[in-house]
DNA sequence: ATGCAATATTACATTTTGATGACAAATGTT
DNA sequence: AACATTTGTCATCAAAATGTAATATTGCAT
């Protein structure tokens, strides 16, 4: 649901702390960073970040400590941990150091790779949570088809009016101002008209009007608030 | 997929990886080494070895440690293990078994039992994966004979291209971004253009069009959906 | 009813996204 | 070695989606 993910990155160098950092902006996620062990734990129990790149050569060896010790923890044990290991063969430091890290990436590494990795390693922790498919009526959502339905036949929209449809229903009988429904379907750093709702309001309505061949007119769940907002509410106004 | 099938030798004294490795070499198997449970980890994600041959007394115990872990973590569950114990001793098989571990094969050993070993341990685990053939209406994808057929006759393609129906095929109904499926056809460590993905996409549509001569346009099972990826559906859009 | 403010609708320029053909490197085959 | 196939990347085109502003409509207080 957050649409960035953010990545604590702990390296002591502040080169390449910097490094990762710009590729890890242009590739859309946020990230903050933290120069030794003891930062790094405040900071993920304070942030609790994503995903966390950290280094193996700590100063102290105190990366792989830090790695223990997350593991350990049961609240921070399914945070994604990323190893940056240097290249050097230091084989007989390494032993019995595999504590349960959930990738490596040798230095140095092109920032595509080390991006492709954090995709992949993120891919394979959020995505287990299969949501299950929501039915109002004969309107039914699957967000693992990536699907709108009603009476069974598909109804087509673009992907903005599928996310504004996914949070009004799995968020009914409320009202949210448009400033809300902006942060939650187009995210909290985006900023647009506020009129801009509306019209995929609008655009939203106008698919699910037309879906159905029984008569029901599934957009009028979708309902105005006059001075406050929208509403997703099979009741009736 | 691989004529050979790649063994991946964890030991940390270099003459019996040596040993290993050779007497795999001459009954046709690729092999690779790590001398730590490390090292073994960075190698199992990266190379997704067929079997592992894992040192029962790697230094620290982390010879179980990481054969627990390898059958926990699902994306390493299904890769058998082989555990090579110095002694004969009850307790030990007992406890690796219980970590789920597929063949134990006690040093002193004769490169000949090894390889036996192994050929069984393989054949056991390969032969659950050569499922029964999947069909949909008329098109039949058999993993047997590593064949695609529409309405009984062979469907020409690349190995791209059947690796990629046989995902959708056997993960239909659902959407898979591109990221997703270049994980699932290419591998976790083959890094891509996301372009890439289009392409073989359009060269599987394109061989399953021209397919049908009942006029059934079988690439319409391949559905794009926009924004999110791609979809494998016996639905209409 | 009237006027006003809030919302709906429409039209459109711009941006984003996907499909496809061409090409060259890599790979396999004869 | 010559040839064919497969593969990944790129450039280009077409289609879809998006955000904004202009215009129309609606609801409501008076």
């Amino acid at each position: 649901m957050t649409p960035e993910p953010n990545i604590l990155i702990v390296d002591d160098e502040a080169a390449i702390r910097d490094m990762i950092g710009i590729a890890l902006d242009t590739a859309g996620f946020r990230s903050t960073t933290a120069s030794t062990a003891l930062d790094a734990h405040v900071n993920i129990i304070d942030q609790r970040p994503d995903l966390v790149l950290l280094d193996w050569m700590l100063p102290g060896g105190s990366g792989i400590e830090l790695a223990r010790r997350l593991k350990r923890d049961e609240l921070t044990a399914n945070i994604p941990i990323i190893m940056l290991t240097a290249k050097t063969s230091e084989d007989n430091k390494v032993q019995g150091l595999d504590v349960g890290v959930d990738d490596y990436v040798t230095k140095p590494f092109s920032p595509r790779e080390l991006v492709a990795r954090i995709k992949a390693v993120l891919r394979r922790s959020t995505g287990n949570l299969k949501d299950k498919p929501i039915r109002v009526f004969d309107l039914e959502m699957d967000p693992a088809s990536h699907r709108v339905m009603v009476e069974d036949r598909a109804v087509e929209m673009g992907p903005t009016e599928y996310r504004l449809l996914n949070f009004f229903m799995t968020h009914p009988e409320k009202v949210y101002s448009r400033d809300h429904i902006q942060d939650q379907v187009w995210g909290a750093n985006v900023y647009l008209e506020e009129r801009t709702v509306d019209v995929h309001i609008g655009r939203l309505r106008k698919a699910l009007s037309s879906a159905s061949k029984t008569g029901i007119n599934y957009s009028a769940l979708i309902q105005t608030v006059r001075g406050a907002g929208y509403r997703f509410s099979t009741r009736h106004d």
